[in-house]
DNA sequence: CTGTTAGCGCCTTCAA
DNA sequence: TTGAAGGCGCTAACAG
């Protein structure tokens, strides 16, 4: 491997205007940085990591921490397309992308410290935001720089910067798109609201449903028994007959749902994963392009060494993706529910 | 943050002591080892990742390949749950984990370069394998050491280590299953046999149904347009009509077939994931355990510069997670399919 | 604008 | 068994 040495050596100068060309210092001259650029070319240069990282006390790594496996919750097909965002934009700019995860909130936390102590990375991304993280607290302490995919739980200090849906007019596009459909009497179906995310969309619907004098039906089931979740929406339902959709806190929730209630009720869901699709019939949800979210999170670590830079929130557009489970009550003739 | 040089002047010695004290050299005398390591834990000292590398010429980190993203890839938890195994080894054993992904080929492609040039990785875990795979080819021309996590394709030179499940037993079991359970018509289904996964998996049932001389019907369906696919599997239940049950290849793709098919059609799938419990009724599915896959994977990658150790391949054994899908042809009464 | 020098933190000869 | 010295590859002062 060609070092800095050989290229200076090649290009006939000291490896420091070498160095100065590869990192661009505008101090040196055109025909100088000619003669470098085209002896690294020749000689197919590439700086050595690990010696940059040292030689300039960083390390040009983003650590992304994932949320510890609860349930389902690996199903869901966001994290990884998140993080293919996050490797574009990383690699784009010559960082390497490392991963924190678990099988406990302890193992995590183990990990997160590893990455803090041995790598001294200062640059996390979060790919969820929950009430009481531990790790949260943990970053804080080690006054390391974290960007939040989801809105950051408050804390003391100010809060970091962050990438996020609206989740809140989500949850009220989802819940006027029922309300356009003839809809009247609406149930949110949700499982954790220690999820920020479900809060806030859970929020959105209120807010809608409060405007339009209507109750705000709402329902927390996580399905970890069939059984047993089957009764009580059954009950649910049973108090309240007169419902014919559901807002649900996320596809695979929905898809849930689907297998116990009738075919009639409508659904509409959140993230318009591949299981949307699957579903039968196929779920109307929303889409938040999680690849975007990712690529916007990495920016923002990026940034993460500039204070001056006031990193401002970043908002990412959803999108609602029509489908075939939400009927349409004011159409005179029925809805055929083919797909 | 201190240095060795801290440590060592706190515990009396010289730096080169305290380095050979840190990385348990022989050599030092006993009260001397003790004296560097209460040092360390004074100063609460931590040896720093990049001077390290650059010293020892290694980067302690591995690589971790995603499959590119192709339609519903990215629903199987089986990657997440993979990297949490090779998070908890690696971690373990001081190792950071780097991961390359990408939306396209195209781009997977140019984060493996980036690590190989850039970072001078030189351990890398494929998380899938396939045939003709580019990333492979990458791999092999630089040189660099690689595991895979599945059966890796023949090539020119010999096989690289690799961790699997044996599916071609899995196959087998799968079949055997639903034999004993009375079937004796049975189809294979699945998506892509590029995946060599899906190909053993085929093969093992294959195996049985000849060995019983029953005819090993099989059915290739991507499930991407719901409507086309339903044609498709009607047709070939009408061509097959004696069908009276499937093994699948994936959970979401029994979960699929069973949104088309009868609620009577035995459905035998793989992977036990989340989807097998969310089908209706939920799904007797073969487990293959992610997480052990991923540790053991983490191990065979951290000894791939040992070239004494001959690396065997490493098998994890599988286990049926008996739920509601298959239907007992053998019972006087009929089963109830209740979950 | 460019070269010389020193050092990032650690490790490994070499010599004692 | 230990210390001194030099180097891994790169960068940033400091001169000129």
């Amino acid at each position: 491997m060609a070092t800095i040495r050989d290229v200076a050596r090649l290009a006939g100068v000291s490896p420091s205007t070498a160095s100065r060309a590869l990192r661009g210092n505008p101090v040196i001259s055109a025909k100088t940085r000619q003669r470098v650029e085209t002896a690294m070319r020749q000689l197919n240069y590439v700086p050595n990591f690990s010696a940059q990282n040292l030689a300039n006390n960083e390390n040009n790594t983003i650590a992304v921490i994932l949320p510890v496996d609860h349930h389902e919750i690996f199903t869901n097909p966001f994290f990884l397309q998140a993080l293919q965002g996050i490797n574009a934009k990383s690699t784009e700019r010559n960082f390497m992308v490392a991963i924190a995860t678990g099988i406990s909130q302890q193992q995590l936390l183990a990990n997160v410290e590893f990455m803090l102590a041995r790598g001294r990375i200062n640059r996390f991304i979060l790919l969820y935001s929950q009430l009481h993280d531990p790790v949260v607290t943990l970053l804080q302490q080690n006054q390391v720089g974290y960007v939040v995919i989801g809105k950051p739980m408050a804390t003391a200090g100010p809060l970091p910067p962050y990438i996020d849906t609206d989740n809140l007019a989500a949850g009220r596009d989802a819940t006027q798109f029922l309300l356009a459909h003839g809809h009247r009497q609406i149930a949110f179906l949700y499982t954790d609201l220690t999820k920020i995310v479900q809060q806030e969309r859970l929020a959105g619907f209120k807010q809608v449903m409060a405007q339009q004098q209507l109750p705000s039906l709402s329902l927390r089931e996580d399905f970890i028994d069939y059984t047993q979740s089957h009764q009580h929406v059954t009950a649910f339902l049973q108090q309240h007959p007169q419902i014919t959709a559901f807002v649900t806190s996320d596809d695979l929730l929905g898809l849930r749902l689907q297998q116990i209630v009738s075919k009639k009720m409508s659904i509409i869901s959140f993230n318009n994963s591949f299981t949307s699709q699957v579903a039968h019939p196929s779920l109307t949800s929303i889409d938040v392009f999680p690849v975007q979210l990712g690529e916007g999170a990495a920016e923002l670590a990026l940034q993460l060494d500039q204070p001056t830079a006031k990193l401002q929130p970043i908002i990412v557009p959803h999108q609602i993706v029509v489908r075939h489970s939400v009927r349409d009550l004011t159409a005179q003739t029925e809805e055929k529910n083919k797909n």
